[in-house]
DNA sequence: ATGCACGGT
C-alpha cells in the first residue's frame, strides 16, 4: 500500500462516525466490536487497513479509479499482496471488448436502476460485469452482496471459480457461488454466483430478496423458467425496493424486447469477440435429414481443409446410428480413396461424464508422415449449442431440428417432439463454428426455408410447460393476483386453470386459490407437487422412510441400465428385484439392495454393474434422499416404517402413492383387454412394456405418461378401487364423472361398500 | 413388444 493512498479519504460509514472493518461480514448479522481491547490487539486482525477502495463513493466510482486499485501492489478486497498470476490475468481482462466500455457501463449504472446488457460471446461480459460492479457497489459497506444468476449449475461453478482466481481470492471467501446441494459462500462473501432455480428458492423466505444490492440475470435470452418467474418478480420488487439495481444480461439482438418489459431501461451493447463463419443452403429441401447429414460431414471430410466438425441431431438413438454410419463410410473413404483418419464422437446429456469429456481429444493425426491430416466429428444434440463448447470446431452441420418439450394442457401431458428450430438457435449453431477461425456452416434446408419458415425464437419454456409447480411456487413468493402478474410472455388461461385445478385438488390451495398449510409445506420440497403431497401424507400411512425412497427414486433418471447388447441378461436381473404388485416397490426393492451391498462393505460400483442398476443415478437419488429427510425433520414430519413382517408393508406403501397420485389412475377397459383408460382424461393407453407387471391388473397407478410410439403410462402399480374412494373422496365423486366405463365401475363399487357397511351396522 | 432434447429446486 502506497502512503500517498493511505487515508486521504475515509469512507462515508467512517465519516458519520460507524467503525468498519475493512472485511465486514455481509449475512446481515454482523456485530461490531464496541471497544478494542488493547491487551489483545495483537489477536485483532481486523485492524484497519488503508485501502484504496477507502476513497471510493458507491455509485459514483470511475473506471479509472477501479483500474488504479486493481493496478495496486495490495488487493484492495483483501489486503494480502496480489500473487504473480494475478498480473497476467489482469492483463488477458483488459484485452476483452467489454473493457473498452467500462466506464460508459458505469455512466449508466449511476444513472438508472435497471439495465440491460447485451454481449455477444466472446465479450467477457459474464466475468467482468460482476466485477465492474463490485467496484462500484462496494458490497464490504452495505452489506449488501451482488448476485449472479445462471441457467446452469457447471456454469455457476465455473465462472464463480474463474472470477475468484481474476480477483485474486480464494473461491468461498470473497466470491463464491450456491447451487443444489452446495454452497460455497462464507461471511465475507461479496459476489455470488448462483443458479437462477436457487435465487427463486431464496426468494420464498425473503420476498424483497433483501441481502441482495444488486442483481444480475445472466443468459436471459435462454428464458428458462426460473428466469423468466424472476424477472417478473424482480420488476414487482423494483418498485418497492429503490435502491435494488438490476442488470439483466442477454446475447440475443433482441434486447428490445426486454428494455421494453423493463419499463424501457436503457441498453449497453458491446460487441463479441468471433470469426466470420460462412452459411451454405441446400438448393432443395431434404428428405430425409439423417441421411443428408452423414451424407454431408462424408462431403466436409473429402474436400475441405483441415479442420473439426461438429453436427446437431436430436435424440441418442439417431446419434449413435449416424456415428456408426459415418464410421462404415470414412473407413472406405480411406481404403479407397486415402482419406485423413476421422474420430467420431456422439454427444448428449445421458451419456456418462468420462464418455463425454472424449469429445475434448485432439484429433487424431495422419494414418502415415505425409498423409492427409485426420480429424474429429461431434455428434451432437443442442447440449452443444449452449450448455458445452468445444474449441477447433471449423464445420458445422445444421439439419435445423430438435427434441422440444410441448405441453397439453388438455390432457395435462407433457411430451418431447421433434421439431424445427428457431432463427436464433440457427444462428447460435452457426456460431460454433467461428470461435477459433473463420468457419463454415452448412444449413441443410433452404435458404427460403430459413427466411418464412423458422421462426424468431424458440418459445420460452414457460409456454410449453404444466405449470403445477410454477404456481405453487408462485403462492409461497407472495404473487396474489396471478392473472395479472405480468410475465413477459404470459402461458395460456387454461394451461394457468388447469394448474390451479390440479393444486385444487392436491389441497395446495382451497377454493378461493389461497395457498393452504399443505401448500406451504408442500413448495418446501424441490418436488412436483404430487410427489411433495404424497411424502407430507406418507406418516398418515405409516410408511415415510419407504415413501421418501420412493420419492427420490422417481426424481432421479431411470436407474434401470439396458444395454443393446445384453437386454435379455439386463431383465432377468430385473426380474430378481421384481415385486408382483408392481413398479414402484420393484424399484424399493432394489434400492433395498443396493443399500444392503452398500453396508456389507461391497464395491458398489462394480455390484451397480453386475445387477445392471445405474450406480450414477442410484448414488444421486440417495442425495437427493439426503436433502428431502433433511426438509422432512425440520418441518417435523415423521419418519415411520409399517414393520417389513406386517402383512400391511406393502399394502401401506401402495396405499400412500394414492396420496399424491390419484389424478393418475387407469383402469382396464375389459377383463380381455390390454388397454387401458385414464381416469376422467379418457386417454386410451397401454402399460410400458419396461414394466415389470405380468398379471394385467384392473387398476393401476402410474408416475408418468409418455408419447411416442404409442401412448404408455410408466412405473405403474396395482391398486384397489375402494382405495380411491376412500382416500379422494373428492376427485372420485361419482356424481362429477362422465358417463361411460368408469363411471359405471366406480358406481358399482360405491353400492358395494355401502352394502358391506349396511351390514356391519344391522349386526 | 420398450425412444429422456436440455436444464433447475
Amino acid at each position: 500500500m502506497s502512503d500517498s493512498t493511505k487515508n486521504l479519504k475515509r469512507s462515508s460509514a467512517e465519516r458519520e462516525g460507524v467503525q468498519v472493518h475493512k472485511r465486514v461480514k455481509t449475512d446481515g448479522d454482523a456485530k461490531m466490536d464496541t471497544k478494542p481491547n488493547p491487551y489483545l490487539a495483537h489477536y485483532n486482525d481486523n485492524e484497519v487497513v488503508a485501502s484504496p477502495l477507502d476513497e471510493f463513493e458507491r455509485h459514483k466510482t470511475t473506471a479509472l479509479q477501479a483500474a488504479k486499485a486493481e493496478s495496486e501492489d495490495n488487493n484492495p478486497w483483501t489486503g494480502k499482496p496480489h500473487s504473480q498470476q494475478y498480473f497476467g490475468i489482469l492483463k488477458t481482462r483488459r484485452d476483452l471488448p467489454v473493457h473498452k466500455q467500462r466506464q460508459e457501463f458505469l455512466d449508466m449504472y449511476h444513472k438508472t436502476q435497471i439495465l440491460v446488457f447485451v454481449g455477444e460471446t466472446g465479450s467477457g461480459k459474464t466475468t467482468q460485469i460482476p466485477q465492474y460492479v463490485l467496484y462500484d457497489e462496494l458490497p464490504h459497506e452495505t452489506g449488501k452482496l451482488i448476485a449472479c444468476t445462471q441457467p446452469r449449475r457447471v456454469a455457476a461453478m465455473s465462472v464463480a471459480q474463474r472470477v475468484a482466481n481474476e480477483l485474486d481470492v480464494d473461491l468461498g471467501e470473497e466470491v463464491g457461488y450456491s447451487i443444489r446441494f452446495e454452497n460455497r459462500t462464507g461471511p465475507k462473501t461479496l459476489l455470488k454466483y448462483m443458479t437462477d432455480g436457487q435465487l427463486l428458492r431464496e426468494a420464498m423466505h425473503d420476498h424483497d430478496m433483501s441481502r441482495y444490492g444488486c442483481i444480475i440475470l445472466d443468459e436471459a435470452h435462454e428464458r428458462t423458467l426460473a428466469t423468466d418467474i424472476l424477472m417478473a418478480l424482480l420488476k414487482q420488487i423494483a418498485e418497492r425496493r429503490k435502491d435494488l439495481k438490476i442488470i439483466v444480461m442477454s446475447a440475443t439482438l433482441d434486447a428490445q424486447k426486454f428494455q421494453t418489459y423493463f419499463f424501457n431501461a436503457p441498453l449497453l451493447a458491446v460487441p463479441g469477440r468471433t470469426y466470420p463463419v460462412e452459411i451454405f443452403y441446400t438448393s432443395e429441401p431434404e428428405r430425409d435429414y439423417v441421411e443428408a447429414a452423414v451424407r454431408t460431414v462424408l462431403q466436409i471430410h473429402a474436400s475441405e481443409p483441415e479442420g473439426d466438425i461438429l453436427l446437431f441431431l436430436t435424440g441418442e438413438e439417431e446419434i449413435e446410428d449416424a456415428c456408426r454410419r459415418i464410421g462404415l463410410e470414412v473407413d472406405e473413404m480411406i481404403r479407397e480413396s486415402d482419406a485423413g483418419p476421422m474420430a467420431v464422437y456422439p454427444l448428449y446429456g445421458t451419456l456418462p461424464p468420462h464418455q463425454q469429456q472424449r469429445i475434448f481429444d485432439k484429433a487424431p493425426a495422419a494414418v502415415r508422415k505425409g498423409g492427409r491430416p485426420g480429424r474429429k466429428c461431434i455428434v451432437s444434440t443442442n447440449i452443444a449449442e449452449t450448455s458445452l463448447t468445444i474449441d477447433g470446431i471449423v464445420y458445422v452441420v445444421d439439419p435445423g431440428f430438435s427434441k422440444q418439450k410441448i405441453y397439453n394442457p388438455r390432457t395435462r401431458v407433457e411430451s418431447l417432439l421433434v421439431s424445427p428450430i428457431s432463427k436464433a438457435s440457427a444462428q447460435q449453431r452457426a456460431g460454433r463454428a467461428g470461435r477459433t477461425r473463420p468457419g463454415k456452416c452448412f444449413r441443410l434446408y433452404t435458404e427460403n426455408a430459413f427466411k418464412k419458415e423458422l421462426i424468431e425464437q424458440t418459445y420460452p419454456e414457460i409456454l410449453r410447460s404444466n405449470l403445477a409447480n410454477t404456481v405453487l411456487e408462485l403462492k409461497k413468493l407472495g404473487v396474489q393476483d396471478l392473472v395479472h402478474f405480468d410475465l413477459m410472455d404470459p402461458p395460456a388461461p387454461e394451461t394457468m386453470m388447469r394448474a390451479l385445478e390440479e393444486l385444487n385438488y392436491l389441497a395446495c390451495l382451497d377454493d378461493d386459490g389461497e395457498l393452504t398449510t399443505l401448500g406451504g409445506l408442500a413448495s418446501e420440497f424441490p418436488l412436483d407437487p404430487a410427489l411433495a403431497v404424497m411424502l407430507i401424507s406418507s406418516p398418515e400411512f405409516y410408511c415415510s422412510n419407504e415413501i421418501l425412497s420412493i420419492t427420490s427414486l422417481l426424481s432421479v433418471p431411470q436407474i434401470w441400465v439396458r444395454p443393446n447388447n445384453a437386454r435379455k441378461r439386463a431383465d432377468e436381473m430385473k426380474q430378481m428385484f421384481a415385486h408382483p404388485d408392481g413398479d414402484h416397490l420393484t424399484l424399493l426393492n432394489a434400492y433395498h439392495a443396493y443399500k444392503a451391498a452398500e453396508q456389507a462393505g461391497d464395491d458398489v460400483k462394480k455390484w451397480c454393474h453386475e445387477h445392471f442398476l445405474s450406480f450414477r443415478h442410484l448414488s444421486s437419488a440417495d442425495n437427493v434422499r439426503a436433502q428431502l429427510k433433511r426438509i422432512m425433520e425440520t418441518h417435523d414430519i415423521e419418519l415411520v416404517s409399517t414393520p417389513f413382517q406386517d402383512k400391511d408393508y406393502y399394502t401401506n406403501i401402495r396405499r400412500a402413492l394414492l396420496a399424491g397420485f390419484f389424478m393418475q389412475v387407469a383402469m382396464r377397459e375389459s377383463s380381455t383387454s390390454k388397454v387401458y383408460k385414464t381416469v376422467k382424461d379418457d386417454q386410451l393407453v397401454m402399460i410400458h412394456p419396461g414394466t415389470v407387471v405380468s398379471t394385467p391388473y384392473d387398476w393401476v397407478v402410474y408416475n408418468e405418461f409418455v408419447l411416442t410410439t404409442k401412448q404408455y403410462v410408466r412405473t405403474v402399480t396395482n391398486i384397489r378401487a375402494e382405495w380411491l374412494l376412500e382416500i379422494a373422496p373428492t376427485y372420485y365423486d361419482v356424481d362429477t364423472f362422465e358417463k361411460g366405463e368408469i363411471k359405471s365401475a366406480l358406481t358399482r363399487i360405491t353400492e358395494k361398500i355401502r352394502r358391506r357397511q349396511a351390514m356391519k351396522g344391522g349386526r
